[in-house]
DNA sequence: GTCTTGCTCAACCATGTGGTTGATTAAACG
DNA sequence: CGTTTAATCAACCACATGGTTGAGCAAGAC
């Protein structure tokens, strides 16, 4: 990834790692300092710290300060990001298998012989449109 | 990631790619072959042949076989693997946000004073349970 | 059989990622 | 002041990732 600095790429990425989803699921229960955070993995400080980076910059959680202490707080709102994409394209392809459905119904004992043009299984780019073009 | 056989990491991983969202989005359109799939963009074949190798790892996507032609059809059942991990943590820090608002709003007036011990701003710990635990 | 099409495999390269250790900053404690 | 605590920065390392080109393979076309 050269570039990689689109927001849902960065939401997804972050949440690709076990131990950042693990600290997304502890930090939804409350804010936590990072030393906090790291007790249960077996990994250094530095590297829990490398991960709050990562979900700071996806918009995943915000630092701010306490003394020397930088409590972690999980900002949830970056999740409707992620569960729109997923619904848009969820609902697309269920929609699509539905209708799919009716046509295999009416199908029942037709001809189904297309000799003429055996390719295009689709016609997906019709029908496509950038991701940046709705929400 | 030294270790990403998880299945979720692999999921959000495939979807932390532009042009693999790209595809997932006219997948969910219909089907389409390889070489359908890749006009739009601007790399090789093999890239694109790549990016729907991690598609299907994750579970995304099916290739089957037409020929030399081999059609990719989108699999969306994994999309409810990830819309009940990030909803189920949604609710959790909505309902926390609730109740936050509930104890700031029984402590107007009250005394905020507990120089008795300044630190631990939560107990994550104690509520917190494995991913794995449920779905 | 040979050619062409559609795709994958293999090798390679640059960059990204997750981890390490060591040094450093910043604030509270003595 | 110097020390401890909490966390970050910096440099480094092994391996993953996304891209490339070139070769190979399977199935239809000729």
């Amino acid at each position: 990834m050269v570039e990689q600095d689109d927001r849902l790429s960065r939401v997804f990425g972050a949440l690709a790692d076990p131990t950042r989803r693990d600290m997304v699921a502890r930090l939804a229960a409350g804010d936590a300092t990072v030393s906090e955070l790291a007790a249960p993995y077996a990994v250094s400080l530095q590297a829990v710290s490398k991960h709050l980076k990562v979900l700071e910059e996806a918009g995943l959680v915000q630092r701010s300060r306490d003394a020397q202490r930088r409590p972690v707080h999980l900002d949830a709102e970056v999740f409707d990001l992620m569960t729109k994409w997923i619904e848009r394209y969820r609902r697309q392809a269920e929609e699509r298998y539905r209708r799919l459905d009716q046509v295999l119904a009416r199908m029942q004992g037709k001809d189904i012989d297309d000799t003429d043009d055996p390719r295009r299984p689709n016609d997906a780019e019709r029908q496509h449109r950038p991701e940046g073009a709705a929400g």
